[in-house]
DNA sequence: TGATTCACG
DNA sequence: GACGTACGTGAATCAG
């Protein structure tokens, strides 16, 4: 039996998270060696608990000691205030798997681990310390946390490890100007961005300690606050107060938390040397094991073998097992199942991939589940393959013999999917993730090598396994073809042998392990782990929820204007071909320069490299001017656009059970960091033409809801002023003007009241092929201009912006230099082609002018989305759609006010705090029952 | 399969 | 001095 806890006895208590995000930050995001887990924040936890020790071991060492740990991201505070430390940033999530680690570690220094679901550690913290003072004992809170400083006081102080520095009662004074038991007055007033409290408008800690001091209490200066002599203090106090005393609550540390462990539970132990290296060991920590056993005079345990792999200057090959299809093992049973299961749990990740009937996520059925847990090492767990034999009516329907049902499967494999200490990582998990959603199982944590490519190397290669496995494993893969067959032919994956099946799909999971093992260390050496972790990685699962959720299309809507297209076309058609004077495929740009220019003898025709003539709109607008027949061929090809691409196509895409659309997002599509829609592709839906934009009308929202759509005003543009530096551009902005409008009045010296639309659109022009790289030739070609007077129009241009110059200047030059260009947020597009001869140079020289701008657009919007799931949590609004700089909600018509004003405040403030954007963005809104209303 | 055309930001 | 050019996408269609 231990001692009762009492006087003599000296309580340590360490704030867990503190220690786990102080160490997360201080440290790169170190692997284990041997196979890549995470472990950077686990190694500085050890550090610091290790010095602690060494530096608690004399006369004064406490008698007790606990590590306390936040459990579960819901607390009573929550339920006062929905808002409570709701502007925290997402853990990052290569921290998230480490968490469970430092629970190990703190056991294996044999110090006791407390935490409490439902409760802040502050508040477990404040309980053990009112337990001990009361018992006559000391306590030290280690931690420098200012919620904590309330606590101070009878024998309770606070270490700042870091500083080595003490707080006392005179501490707490210094920084709060009240001694302890009124810090939380003076929290209640000030509020804490931190942590969301509200507190009073402006009021700061020192006048919140200059009004505490004065009046005693809060309680009586919030009765007595009529007294207040400042207008604007005595205001806003009798207006906040309900705010004021709500933070008061929030502040408050709550000393009555239910523990289920007294205080001599504490009682300070040595540690087993055995288990204790046994962990730092397995974590594969050299340094700390050896240390340790030095000082234990015992001989340090000897590391599992390691791959060479690893460090800063990982190299892009690694040495591995061959791979070998041979080797997989096909999972027919549960006990098989839970062997892999156990593995899994040991390792701590998995490499994930599933099989299905297609490739469309929303329609395919799972077939099976790949699994490999180290290089070589895989298996697959075949589901849902068909009978191969049987000819007729039985032969699809029947399952094959040597498979588990899948119902145990999935059952048995959920808690592993779902265990957020257990990674999973995949290739192209969006995919596998929305495959597994269907089934009821929500995949997290993830890591995806697509992403962790694409943010390696965008613009340098693509990001398809195929491709990967070539470049990073010498590998190439098993081709799909030789499964499924091709065209007409082609069977779906439910059909192939399950032996075969097993070849191919267990290699997919061990590539992709191995991929990731090889390109998950580059993320650090390459500097872009920040991009991966804030713009990739959490931007998967807010994708696959809007791709799930799906836009109402009205299938009537568009198969009227179908028919009523198609009557048109003909009318059209029939008119063309009077006008030729013979029938002909007017749909065949070869055919119609045929006649156009060799029949009818028109001018101007110019032949590409394939011999036929240009037909595009901008050449048969010239034409429109002398004949009627280009004129037609336009109105005919707009409609013909319209009709095959829109009208018809997109009710194809009507999914039978949901009657919506569910598009495709491509989150390596496109270099500069936009995302690109597929399948079908909803960011180019018609809005330019009054005849394309009645296809929105077919876009509507669910009976009682309404379409929204948020659009960020001139983006590109306000980013060029920023990143280019033009004060004149960004006072404009500041300014709210029309900037196409103070563009022009600059450049032409036209007052604002004088400005013409005419002037006004060259103007715009003018700063549209800025940000795309500007040419003479280019923009005398879109503002059907002489060259000479658009390179004039330039040159004034930059004579008067000359910050644009500049950028371009520096753009390019750091592309030739690094061979790549780079967003605000850190992103990289390279620019392969920039040293290239010849005309290529000039393509990538444009597109390196125009990534950074392109990019950071993409990058705003990205981070937009990311908060928007949260900002808009508890409100009856689903976001679906993302048109580069727009986003579509569906929303309670009774909520689309409050859901835009919030929106907009993520939006506009989706920079914030990474960047500082000293021009304000803006982001209009709209709203309406179908999106041509909205918009 | 590649080139052409055209829908969007 | 000539080269040839606006940036980023996806889908439908024709023609080989």
């Amino acid at each position: 039996m231990t001692d009762k806890f009492g006087k003599g006895c000296h309580l340590h208590l360490i704030d867990g998270s503190a220690f786990i995000f102080r160490a997360y930050h201080a440290l790169p995001p170190l692997t284990r060696k041997s196979d890549g887990l995470p472990v950077g924040a686990v190694s500085g936890f050890c550090n610091m608990l290790h010095r602690y020790v060494e530096a608690n071991t004399g006369p004064e060492a406490p008698t007790h000691v606990a590590v306390i740990f936040d459990k579960g991201s819901h607390t009573f505070r929550n339920d006062l205030y929905d808002q409570y430390k709701a502007n925290r940033e997402a853990m990052p999530e290569d921290l998230r798997p480490q968490i469970p680690l430092t629970r190990r570690a703190t056991e294996a220094f044999n110090i006791a681990c407390k935490e409490i679901e439902g409760y802040e550690a502050d508040d477990i913290i404040a309980t053990l310390s009112c337990q001990a003072r009361e018992a006559g004992g000391r306590v030290t809170i280690i931690s420098s946390d200012k919620d904590l400083m309330q606590l101070v006081g009878g024998g309770v102080e606070m270490l700042d490890a870091m500083k080595n520095l003490r707080i006392d009662v005179e501490g707490v004074e210094a920084k709060f100007g009240v001694g302890p038991d009124r810090v939380v007055d003076v929290q209640a007033l000030a509020g804490d961005s931190v942590d969301n409290v509200p507190g009073a408008p402006g009021i700061g800690i020192k006048t919140a300690a200059l009004l505490i001091n004065e009046y005693g209490t809060l309680e009586e200066l919030l009765d007595r606050a009529g007294e207040i002599k400042q207008p604007k203090r005595r205001q806003t106090l009798i207006e906040h107060r309900e705010q004021i005393e709500l933070s008061k609550r929030l502040v408050q540390l709550d000393c009555d938390t239910p523990l289920d462990f007294t205080l001599e539970d504490l009682e300070v132990r040595d540690p087993d040397g055995e288990t204790l290296l046994g962990f730092l060991n397995e974590m594969e920590f050299r340094t700390l094991t050896k240390r340790i056993a030095d000082q234990m005079g015992v001989e340090p345990p000897a590391l599992p073998e390691v791959n060479t792999r690893g460090g800063d200057d990982a190299p892009e090959t690694v040495e591995m097992p061959a791979i070998d299809p041979d080797s997989y093992e096909t999972v027919t049973n549960a006990d098989q199942l839970a062997v892999w299961i156990g593995r899994i749990r040991e390792r701590g990740y998995v490499a994930v991939d599933t099989e299905t009937t297609g490739l469309d996520e929303m329609r395919a059925d799972l077939v099976g589940i790949c699994l490999a847990t180290e290089p070589g090492l895989a298996c697959y767990v075949p589901l849902g393959h068909k009978a191969a034999e049987g000819e007729g009516l039985f032969a699809t329907e029947d399952l094959a013999e040597g498979q588990m049902a899948e119902a145990e499967a999935l059952e048995m494999l959920k808690p592993v999917l779902e265990d957020e200490a257990i990674l999973k990582i995949g290739q192209n998990m969006k995919y596998d993730a929305k495959i597994l959603k269907r089934c009821g199982i929500d995949v997290a944590p993830c890591d995806d090598t697509m992403l962790i490519s694409y943010a390696l190397n965008a613009g340098l290669h693509q990001h398809g396994m195929d491709a990967l496995a070539d470049r990073y494993l010498s590998h190439t893969c098993i081709p799909i073809k030789e499964l499924l067959g091709t065209g007409k032919a082609m069977i779906t994956f439910d059909k192939v042998p399950i032996d075969k099946a097993t070849r191919y799909a267990a290699e997919d999971a061990d590539v992709t392990l191995r991929l990731w093992q090889v390109l998950k260390p580059q993320l650090h050496a390459k500097k872009v782990t920040t991009v991966y972790e804030t713009l990739e990685r959490p931007l998967a699962p807010v994708l696959a929820k809007m791709e799930m959720h799906g836009i109402k299309v009205d299938r009537d809507t568009l198969s009227r204007m179908s028919s009523a297209f198609a009557q048109k076309m003909g009318a059209l058609e029939a008119e063309i071909h009077e006008l030729a004077g013979e029938r002909f495929n007017v749909g065949s740009p070869k055919q119609l320069g045929e006649i156009l220019f060799d029949k009818m003898g028109m001018e101007g025709g110019k032949k590409g490299k394939t011999g036929a003539y240009a037909t595009g709109a901008d050449v048969l607008e010239d034409l429109a001017t002398l004949h009627e027949l280009p004129a037609r061929v336009l109105d005919w090809r707009q409609l013909s656009k319209l009709k095959s691409t829109y009208t018809d196509s997109l009710q194809t895409h009507i999914h039978p059970e949901t009657g919506r659309v569910h598009t495709s997002y491509q989150q390596t599509g496109a270099n500069t960091g936009r995302l690109a829609s597929t399948d079908p592709n909803l960011q180019n839906i018609p809005v330019r033409s009054e005849e394309g934009r009645r296809i929105r009308e077919a876009f509507i929202a669910e009976e009682g809801k309404v379409l929204l759509s948020l659009d960020y005003s001139q983006i590109e543009l306000r980013i060029l002023a920023h990143i280019a530096d033009i004060p004149a551009l960004k006072q404009a902005f500041d300014e709210g003007q029309d900037i196409h409008a103070a563009t022009a009045s600059e450049m032409f010296g036209v007052p604002m009241e004088e400005m013409t639309p005419e002037i006004r659109r060259q103007a715009k022009a003018i700063n549209f092929g800025v940000i795309y790289g500007i040419s003479g030739f280019g923009l005398a070609r879109n503002l059907r201009i002489p060259r000479a007077e658009a390179q004039g129009f330039i040159d004034r241009y930059f004579e008067r912006f000359p910050g644009i110059k500049d950028y371009m200047a520096e753009t390019t030059e750091f592309g030739k230099k690094n061979g790549y260009v780079q967003t605000l947020f850190g992103r990289r597009i390279h620019t392969p082609e920039i040293d290239a001869k010849g005309p290529r140079a000039g393509f990538a020289r444009r597109a390196a002018i125009n990534a950074p701008i392109q990019g950071t657009a993409a990058d705003i919007i990205r981070r937009a989305m990311i908060r928007m799931p949260d900002a808009i949590l508890g409100l009856p609004a689903k976001m679906l759609l993302q048109v580069h700089d727009e986003l579509v909600f569906e929303v309670d018509e009774a909520a689309a006010d409050e859901v835009a004003e919030v929106a907009r405040g993520v939006m506009e403030t989706a920079a914030d705090p990474a960047v500082r954007i000293d021009v304000p963005l803006v982001v209009d809104a709209g709203q309406g029952r179908n999106w041509a209303e909205a918009h």
